[in-house]
DNA sequence: AAACAACTGCAATCGTAGTGCATTTATTTC
DNA sequence: GAAATAAATGCACTACGATTGCAGTTGTTT
């Protein structure tokens, strides 16, 4: 347990039970998750204390927001390069359109865009829909 | 007007006055729209029969839908290029953190993503968010 | 003109995001 | 260690976009 511990204050996180709760869930995901799925899987939690966990978690650059066309919006967990300035990771996301499932694709990472001039880019998502590895079978 | 009907046929839409009214506010705009701002800017019409006329011209191939990450699912025209087998035309889209618009950026393509092996790509879309030309000034 | 299909508009539902506030828990200060 | 203060939590509630059901209307076909 004390890994989780860690994680959350190297991103300068206080430390309370619910938190510790949350992230022993995320590293335990192997996809993107919304807070329904959280608040599903974790008993006795209060949906806006998830939101606000998370929202936490997320100005601390230990997890990243995923929008996947969906409408609801799933996080997963940073790779350690992301910090409270900034999300510094740029890799592909993945929405499965037959099992519904949200990766991230760490390997992928996201070419550069040539933008018209003038314009100034602040962030990139890419979003790849079809079958996943499983689904494909 | 003779140009509105055409585009309609031409996509295998059958004419209406709603639709003409949806076509004529959309070729006249040189953002993505909301629903909601279709709503606002056409006097007398129905959200859920603008919400239906559009799905139609999508399904159609005649217009896109935008996911922008503000949660609200905006609008574009299409390329000629899309058909009602689906939508190929790939370009980058553009979210103005500051006017907080969505442009459509045909000139920018995605550029090709390689995925891990066994994913199969159906769809792909790039979502830049920065500062416009106008707000960089 | 009757029959049928397509389209429209109103009412209502659903689900997620988000806020306000009171209570609880943790931390600091004396 | 107790009071004061700050942070975190949980409940109630609001806001809003997306979507469906259904009845009424319009348009087409025969």
């Amino acid at each position: 347990m004390k890994e989780l511990e860690r994680r959350l204050l190297e991103k300068q996180i206080n430390l309370t039970a619910m938190r510790l709760v949350v992230l022993d869930y995320l590293v335990k995901q192997t996809n993107a998750v919304s807070l329904t799925d959280m608040e599903l899987s974790l008993e006795k939690t209060d949906r806006v204390t998830l939101y606000r966990s998370v929202k936490t978690f997320e100005e601390h650059g230990l997890v990243h927001r995923i929008d996947d066309g969906t409408g609801v919006t799933k996080f997963a967990l940073c790779q350690p390069a992301c910090t409270i300035d900034g999300h510094h990771d740029l890799h592909v996301h993945f929405y499965c359109i037959n099992c519904q499932e949200t990766h991230c694709l760490p390997k992928a990472q996201i070419p550069e865009v040539k933008l018209p001039c003038g314009y100034e880019r602040q962030e990139t998502s890419l979003l790849v829909k079809g079958l996943c590895s499983e689904c494909k079978k």
